[in-house]
DNA sequence: AACTTAATGTTGCAATTGCAACATTAACGA
DNA sequence: TCGTTAATGTTGCAATTGCAACATTAAGTT
């Protein structure tokens, strides 16, 4: 895992964040965070809880564009959310800090030492977004259900090290990331498992293969 | 567009190359990088010519990853290249620079304050690839592949500003990047020309809706 | 120009999928 | 605990798509 404050103490945490004029705030639970603010041009950090990056298009179609937890970094730097097809949504009372993403570049902050290791966590952290994506359109590249479940699934077993996997969202949620018909998904998952390939108790999931 | 050496004047460009011991090389037309080089830890530069980062998977699927030309950044701090699924295809003669990846974090380059600005070009560079992989997610998350051919299209006449468009690859390479079949996608094109939604002349797209 | 290779176009057909409509179960709030 | 809402499961059916096989055209090479 990548820290945005990795390497920095306490002390130079506090600075940073006072040079940046860090705002803090606290999202309640199912609250869209373009319901407090209005500004889109922010780098945002989730101190605690979990939040959502959900579009919602023009068709109706319901997406999460990423899934947020402790530590993890938003904002437009990383997604283009001016757009009111975005929706910032806490899943649970969540606080977050802002920072005004001009003043990332606006001034040269080079003689802070510490804050060039901030720069480069902040790269490390952008690198692994894009890895993330990467994944992602690994997964979307795939022409059926079953072979994006199967490379989904794939990437988390390796993760975890082990032949037992488990989901970090619903299965309408996974639905909405492999980019398929929930039903039409939960009818493959249901193939999968009379043909032995796989075993799934709620979201626990084994590959027998 | 974002360069590496934006607002770096080239002396301090020699001095930053130097400083991460860049390597230069030249790419005959139609080599593979990985026939060069063995080593997939580098941040790489497109001096002149065009690069394709292209994956073969395990199924025989071939996709395009990346389509690269002068100014543009590639290597496994964008792309995990370390497998031998990926090729780095010089697709005319292409005069690049390699900077070995680790170099980047291990030392602290501080003090040189061209290399803050080095750093915050770097991180540019990196949103902007979000962006890309953000974009190519949205269109692979569309369900038809007439939805995908007119999300596509949209993005690049938006990017253009007119309702004519240039197709920067072709269509196999299309049909690749919005992961689909190449047949099926033709006869797609087929269709929305005779529904007078698009003309098509070689390359040239014309939305007519 | 002749030849080779790559790109594009076309179509029948079977497989996969989205969609709709509904049943069942789980989660949540009062 | 009851009632409500959200998540999950199921299935028929029509639409979309991938696949295969082949024709045509364009591009590149000698």
């Amino acid at each position: 895992m990548n820290y945005l404050f990795e390497n920095i103490n306490a002390r130079n945490q506090g600075k940073i964040l006072k040079l940046l004029e860090a705002e803090y705030l606290t999202l309640p639970k199912n609250v869209n965070l373009f319901t407090i603010i209005s500004s889109d041009s922010f780098l945002g950090l989730v101190r605690t809880g979990n939040l959502q990056i959900v579009k919602n298009d023009y068709s109706g179609n319901r997406t999460i564009v990423e899934d947020l937890n402790e530590n993890a970094v938003f904002g437009s730097i990383i997604t283009n959310l001016n757009s009111t097809e975005y929706e910032v949504i806490a899943k649970e009372e969540t606080k977050i800090i802002l920072i005004d993403y001009n003043r990332l570049y606006q001034n040269d902050y080079s003689k802070y030492e510490y804050y060039n290791e901030f720069m480069k966590n902040l790269l490390k952290i952008l690198t692994d977004k894009i890895e993330e994506r990467n994944q992602r359109i690994e997964i979307l590249t795939k022409k059926t259900i079953r072979n994006k479940l199967l490379e989904y699934f794939r990437m988390l077993a390796k993760k975890m090290g082990t032949r037992t996997l488990y989901l970090p969202f619903s299965f309408t949620e996974l639905a909405d990331y492999l980019a398929v018909d929930r039903c039409a998904m939960s009818r493959e998952l249901k193939y999968m498992k009379e043909e032995g390939f796989i075993k799934i108790s709620s979201r626990r999931i084994t590959l027998m293969y």
